[in-house]
Formats: C-alpha cells, sequence, structure tokens
DNA sequence: GTTCTGTCCTGATTCTAATCATGTTTTTTC
DNA sequence: GAAAAAACATGATTAGAATCAGGACAGAAC
C-alpha cells in the first residue's frame, strides 16, 4: 500500500508551510506535532479512504494530486474537490464525529503526511490560531460548495463546463506560447464528474470548445487558448 | 427597520443555550459576551444582510425563521437554508474577510441576538471550546451542502422536492391526527428556489403528489401523509 | 362594492441533455 | 506483437423540465 512510518521531513520544509494551518505555531508545540505524524508516499488509483468509513485523522498533501469524490446510490460519482499540495484532507469529518463524506483517490503519485486525529484535536485546543485557521479554510470550502449549488441550479452544463475549465487554469494552469496548459490529467470521465453530466455530453462539449477554438485538446492533455472567450460564455449565461 | 439595542436576556434563557456554541463558556466569559451584544426584533420580509455585504458580526436566531439565499446573475434566487431558533447566522463569512456570500430574509417575525465582529473573535482567542463548537457547526454544513451538489447533479427534481418535504417534515413537523402539519409558510415560488425549479414544476408536483395521496396542501399549508412512501420514492431514485 | 395586483394553476410547445446504440482509437495485458 | 479491455467519439432517439401563454382566485387598495 503505502511507505509507512517513514520519518518525515520538518512541517517548516513543506512547500506550503506558510499559507497552511500550522505556520502561526510555536517551535515547540511544531515539534510536537511532528513526533505524531507519518509521512506516506501514494500512487496513482491508490484511495486514502472511502465515504463511510471512520475518520482517524488529518491528511496534508505535501505534493501531487488526489481527488475527493462523493458517490450517489445508483453508482455515480461526483468529484467535489481536486486536491493538491498544500491542501488538506479529511477535516470537514474530523470535528462532526461522524464518517468520511467523501471518498479520496489519489491522480498520482503523492507524498501525504498523516496526523492523529487525538493529538490533532489536542493542538487545537492549545492553539487558538490553528482553529481560526480551520475556521477560515471550512468557511471558503462552505462558500465554495454552496457557490456550487447556485450553478448547478440554474446554469446550463455548457457553461459549467466552461467555469470548471477556468477553475482549471487557476489551479493547474501554466502559461506557455500563447496558452494555459492544465498541468493534470483527467479522463473524460472524471472531467464529466467534476461538471456533473454524462461523458457523451462532456465529449462532445470538448469538441465543440476545440472546435470554437477555445482549447485545444491533444488526447488527455487540455490547454486553454482564449481564456476571455471563455469568460464571456459565464458572464452572459450562455 | 428594527427595535435597537434593547437591553437583551441572558444567553442562559436561550432555548438552544445547551445546544448552541457558547454552552460551555465560564460565568466570566459568558457575561463578557452578553455585554457587547444587542437583540432586535426583526418583522417579516426584513433583509437581515445582502449577499456582498461587509461583515459585522455573528447572528443568534433566539426565535422566528429566517431564510438564506443566493442570487444568481441573472437574478435567480436559491435558497440555501431555512433557519430557526438556535441557528446562527454569517458565521460562513466572519472568517474568511470576505463579503457575505448570501442573504438573509426574515419570513415571520424573529427575535435575533448581534454579536459584534471583533468583539466575537476574542471570544474565540480565549475559549478554544467555542472554535470547536463552531468547526462542527461549519463541517456539518459542508457536508450538507456538498450533499446538495450530489443531489443537484444526479437526481430528478421529483426527488429532490421529496427530500426537500422530508427536511420541512423533520425541521417543522408536527404530528397531528395521522399526519405531520409543516409549521411553516412557504409561498410556491419560495419551495421552487429551495429545489432548484421553477415555479411552474413546483405547483406540478405539489399537486402530484396532492393526487397520490402523499401530502395534503390547503393553500400555504402542507402536511404530510405518508413519510414512508415518499421516502420510498427517495430510495427508488424515481 | 370594484379594480388591481400578486399568487396559484394548467395546457401547449420547445429545448437541453440523458439515454441508447455503435464504431473507433488507445491502452493494458499476456 | 496480438488480443482484450478501456477510453474516446459520434449519431439517433427520448424524456424531463423550462419556457411560453392564458386563466382562476384571493387579498389589498381605492
Amino acid at each position: 500500500m503505502s511507505i509507512c512510518g517513514k520519518s518525515p521531513q520538518s512541517c517548516r520544509l513543506c512547500q506550503s508551510f506558510e499559507t497552511g494551518i500550522f505556520s502561526d505555531l510555536s517551535e515547540k508545540d511544531l515539534a510536537l506535532l511532528e513526533q505524531c505524524k507519518t509521512a506516506n508516499q501514494y500512487k496513482k488509483k491508490q484511495i486514502i479512504f472511502y465515504e463511510g468509513n471512520p475518520v482517524v485523522g488529518l491528511y496534508c498533501i505535501r505534493s501531487g494530486k488526489v481527488k475527493l469524490y462523493k458517490t450517489s446510490s445508483d453508482g455515480k460519482q461526483q468529484i467535489l474537490k481536486i486536491a493538491q499540495g498544500g491542501d488538506i484532507l479529511g477535516h470537514s469529518s474530523l470535528f462532526t464525529d461522524t464518517p468520511h463524506i467523501a471518498s479520496a483517490e489519489v491522480m498520482e503519485e503523492s507524498d501525504i503526511c498523516f496526523l492523529d486525529k487525538t493529538r490533532f484535536l489536542s493542538v487545537l485546543q492549545v492553539n487558538p490560531s490553528v482553529s481560526l485557521k480551520l475556521l477560515g479554510q471550512l468557511s471558503r470550502e462552505l462558500n465554495r460548495a454552496e457557490g456550487q449549488v447556485l450553478d448547478f441550479a440554474y446554469k446550463s452544463v455548457r457553461v459549467r463546463f466552461v467555469e470548471f475549465l477556468l477553475t482549471l487554469k487557476q489551479n493547474f494552469g501554466v502559461y506557455d506560447e500563447g496558452v494555459y496548459r492544465l498541468q493534470i490529467s483527467l479522463s473524460r470521465e472524471e472531467l464529466a464528474q467534476a461538471i456533473g453530466t454524462t461523458v457523451e455530453t462532456a465529449v462532445r462539449l470538448l469538441s465543440e470548445f476545440r472546435a470554437e477554438g477555445l482549447v485545444e485538446v491533444e488526447k488527455k492533455s487540455i490547454a486553454i487558448r482564449e481564456p476571455e472567450k471563455l469568460l464571456a460564455f459565464t458572464e452572459t449565461g450562455y
């Protein structure tokens, strides 16, 4: 499964330490935290946890990409988020005494640290700064999710697709010779699962976008050519 | 607008104090909190805050009902939540330094306390228990919102309607002579806005439910007759 | 009382996107 | 490398729900 219990690097050396939830911890508290941390390497398609599993702790992504998704009663999946280096996983069920409400699957090789639940909660008890950072994190996620509800309620699949491409550009786009190349590999099925549509519709729309010169598509690699034009779609609501 | 600055009752006397986020505060901290609190009475259709307004503090509903909704670019509204006594409002934007992401409108006469933002945040700094309760609260709301995304992505309007009726029963249903009467008055438009559909479709579906003997409808008063049968709809996915 | 305005209801039509069907290409496995 | 299995692509059909349109009814305003 994974290289367990490997002695991890210091949290300070993590690429996103400064922007993470532990940035305000004292040397002492940080040392305490690191004592109860394990670092694991995950490979593509590995499952970190399934929806319904009990929550045993917090996961911090050091590097890589992980998709968070929910499964409906008839087996369809909805991708909620694609997490990457610096993101945390499992925090939304740490404080509710309920099982995980989503599954987490690794999309490409990832280094992920694990923090035991009780240890982590005791850190929270004495460090209000971590709680406040977490409150901010959860709030942002809640706001985003409620925005998504609005999108699903009133926007067409085409517009949702465009918006998803723009957030992909935001998170994974690298500018290169006039286009933004997305540094992430998504199957047509995953695209559909993120947008909330069928594979057929996702394929069709992607072809349309290509025909209209908005994106370049080569197999699983997507590049966004005219972000302004894409944006125009979402603003007019078409 | 509202009867401002009225000296409020003690938080201890609030009907939902025990289950609220302040239940673990010491006498001293509670007294401090109450000093910077104002209680206001709101009437139907009053707006507590609009989407986009700056966040000035936290609202605690003592009694009454308030709808939280988002407005899309073309003016359509999506009801996110119907808050009632014991619920808090505005907390999801207190920690992000962003404006309110939803509007809050009073549905029936309500008593609502207001806590100044900076005062409240200073209470948090010294009371980890409040932070933890808030983390739980935000987490539950996030989990609920993400569940809603799944519903919108894959379930029919009919099933979403049924599910909404069942949550109404849960929150506002009172058993009376074989039926659960909903102690809340919703217009057809509000029903549609909560479900994410048009008024026409909401009206039609409600008529169908009535014809099928699942609900009783008299003007704006709805009673649920056969919750089990309704449930069966959502489980089979039809 | 009457008018007026807003909510509720129903029918007809249109359209978006799902479903069904089938072929092609790419990737995986032996 | 060949065979098998996924993933991708496109066309035809269907269905769910939005839109358009018109009427009934109730409460508010005069």
